[in-house]
DNA sequence: GCTTCATGTTTACAAACGTAGTCGCTTCAC
DNA sequence: GTGAAGCGACTACGTTTGTAAACATGAAGC
């Protein structure tokens, strides 16, 4: 029995993780960039051989989450999803999953188990401060 | 090639989604449940048969997240592992993943995303002030 | 004492993932 | 034009995950 739900063909197909840090790749390359372009930024770092770089590139293809312009005899690829949309996805699956979807205690629990330094205690109180304008 | 590290017997092991759902069971039970009640307050819900829920329990006990004491016949399963602990871990590797590290920016993020309503920026507020002294 | 039921263990199997090799085609240098 | 190099497509393969059936065993009822 196969897992995904979808139907009408629409894509919110998940992105493992091998396959974000491709997209942070390519995020970070403002769209443009070759397999080869990839493999240099995080393959190599990562020690994935090329063809595992153009595996995942492939996958990510597949699932929409990027998209290929030819240049000359080879691609181009660029996301199709922005990274705040992304980030936004994840972070709201983190909530929904593991904070009942209240996000505010999310916050209180960052601050409890002390990931906050009382530095970005102060940066997020400055935040507020903004948005609550 | 292995993903896992591990060398010494440690146990970090990664908990997926399916057994999250029967982490949070045995959590709500206190420790001290069967896999009958696991069945019972989770399985059912998401039309799992019961013989899935014993292979996600007995799968939780190999990554020792939960331990067994036998009770006649059967086991009772308890967690090994603290909920705010799991919930603790989760957090951070995404705020390692997508914010390089800085809970700050989830924070961030989640406010300008409007992931978070007027009630919670109050609500967030009030709890940095307590924390902040 | 046998049948039945509950329960843990073993085995199963397709899909997803991580990782990578091979094939076929095109182009560039000689 | 012939060979090397670059590139995408296809194929591969072990592991993990989701989901579950089959099996063994012991208890409990009759």
């Amino acid at each position: 029995m196969p897992r995904k739900s979808s139907s009408t063909g629409e894509s919110p197909e998940r992105i493992t993780d091998a396959e974000h840090a491709v997209m942070e790749a390519l995020w970070d390359h403002d769209g443009n960039a070759s397999a080869q372009d990839i493999y240099d930024s995080v393959g190599a770092a990562r020690e994935w051989s090329l063809a595992t770089v153009k595996t995942l590139l492939s996958r990510l293809v597949q699932k929409q989450a990027i998209a290929t312009s030819p240049d000359g005899r080879r691609f181009l690829y660029s996301p199709l999803i922005a990274r705040s949309d992304y980030v936004g996805g994840e972070s709201r699956r983190l909530v929904d999953k593991l904070f009942g979807g209240r996000a505010a205690s999310l916050v209180a629990h960052l601050a409890e188990s002390e990931a906050l330094t009382m530095d970005d205690l102060t940066e997020i109180e400055q935040l507020l401060k903004e948005l609550k304008q």
